[in-house]
DNA sequence: ATCTTTGCAAACTTTTTGCACCAAT
DNA sequence: ATTGGTGCAAAAAGTTTGCAAAGAT
């Protein structure tokens, strides 16, 4: 699970060009210490617990040109809010529709349904990028 | 394919003891009509060339009503609005990403997955409520 | 007559955008 | 000095809700 350093993606960012500016260490910080689905508005939470000036808006920002280099990946877990997570944290998603539990799945298991699809209508499969919905254990029941 | 005919719908409405309107009978027949993903705001443009008065609220309302009779399903295609068809009509849906392009697929392709994930993990995944997010064969060459 | 449903307007939630200022290079 | 990034406020986009009037039973 290649857990990306703070400082490696920050390293990443000058290669290519992008500002290192406060509001995106900040950031960087909060997705590497979270390690798991946030949404902007955690995000935002947290980083203003240092530096309450930036912007919720920013964090958008931010979140957008680290998705487009790569280094983070937005999953719609069916309703609310988009959640976020480090690029190499790539997992799948069990979602609760009923009590919203979210369960990590190992990213191999939707492999062979990917090798399916492509075979059969030539579409890639981006797994990571949805969340597979449903009923969990407690909530099936009823 | 049982394609549940506007009639048979409003049937089990009435059976259920729920009312019957104008709103209600153009929404299913609108539901009948397109036979595939349409957006709450989509229906209500159909809707509205013959029943200019009914709001787009009503529409959602009925939607909801109509989900929670079982008669349909929405699904989340990842951006933008969430999309609306009779249940009787349950497919699988993947999405391009980059071109928004929506495939339909048999619904049994998405079985062997749910079978592992109930064997493991103790979840009864519902995948009618989701769509599966990857690149088209024209859009992954780039 | 009763009680559900509707139309409307307004609130709400999540995300995006325009713009003047600020700060990283 | 440049030009990209930020803060703010306001707009979008999608959906929900409160309420009084209308309509189905």
């Amino acid at each position: 699970m290649a857990n990306e350093s703070a400082a490696k993606i920050i390293a990443t960012l000058r290669q290519q060009g992008v500002r290192i500016t406060t509001a995106r260490r900040a950031v960087i910080a909060a997705l590497v210490h979270t390690d798991g689905h946030v949404t902007a508005e955690d995000i935002a939470t947290a980083v203003q617990a240092d530096a309450p000036e930036i912007h919720l808006s920013t964090v958008y920002r931010t979140l957008e040109s680290l998705e487009e280099l790569g280094v983070v990946d937005h999953v719609h877990l069916g309703h609310g809010s988009a959640v976020y997570h480090l690029a190499a944290n790539r997992h799948q998603h069990l979602v609760c529709e009923n009590c919203k539990k979210v369960i990590h799945l190992p990213h191999g298991l939707v492999d062979k349904l990917a090798r399916d699809i492509d075979a059969r209508y030539h579409f890639t499969l981006r797994p990571h990028h949805f969340a597979l919905i449903g009923l969990c254990e407690d909530c099936r029941e009823t």
